[in-house]
DNA sequence: CATGGGATTGACT
DNA sequence: GTCAATCCCATGC
């Protein structure tokens, strides 16, 4: 992570989700390019930090650098980038990435083939890089799980913003990023649901 | 202490 | 399009 980045996770949490977009995340051989994020922030209900502090929710009052790792629908482990400054609930959910290596051990992992099958959503994501709950609240700059800057030479990429997926309260807050037009995303765009380009 | 509900996915109609 | 899997946690009595 460069000082940029670094301190991109201090920022308020969708600043930080955008961000976040073309970073990659890197465990063991497998690693891959960020391509769509949702923010979730203690003051909001869809997130699990509005509970407060619990046995479930405290790594996402930690410092900004760790991972959150939680259970869902009691079947798949998600994995998030807590940020903000200590004492503050919130992280960035990794909903979907573009697959850069070991992706043979992604298709061994997943049981399937096409590379746009093997990131293509949250759940997905953490089976193919291997991401369980045992890495919940470890460090992303010291690992097992690296977060690390944008590839070089692929520029800024262009991200489209709109409503978060797969909730039930709080569903008007515009916190999904997605890099414009990847193939990776988890789902396409509904129409009408794009709110803004960045 | 019982219960309900997911920040999902894959299989099936 | 529908639906089950599966389990931890938060909530409420």
């Amino acid at each position: 992570m460069s000082d940029r980045q670094l301190r991109a996770l201090a920022l308020p949490v969708a600043e930080a989700a955008r961000m976040l977009i073309g970073c990659t995340i890197t465990h063991g051989e497998t690693s891959g390019a960020i391509v769509e994020t949702e923010a979730y922030h203690e003051s909001e209900p869809a997130c699990h930090a509005f509970a407060g502090l619990t046995a479930r929710t405290w790594p996402l009052f930690e410092a900004p650098e760790i991972a959150y790792v939680y259970r869902s629908y009691g079947v798949h482990a998600l994995l998030n980038v807590v940020v903000e400054p200590a004492g503050v609930g919130a992280a960035v959910l990794i909903r979907a990435l573009e697959p850069l290596s070991g992706i043979e051990q992604m298709r061994a992992r997943r049981g399937r083939e096409r590379p746009t099958d093997l990131c293509s959503g949250p759940g997905k994501l953490t089976q193919a890089l291997g991401i369980g709950l045992d890495l919940n609240a470890t460090s992303l700059l010291h690992g097992p799980i690296r977060l690390g800057p944008p590839l070089p030479g692929r520029g800024e990429p262009r991200v489209t913003i709109g409503e978060r997926i797969g909730i039930t309260r709080a569903v008007e807050l515009p916190w999904r990023f997605c890099a414009a037009g990847n193939r990776n995303v988890s789902r396409p765009w509904p129409p009408g649901l794009v709110v803004g380009v960045a």
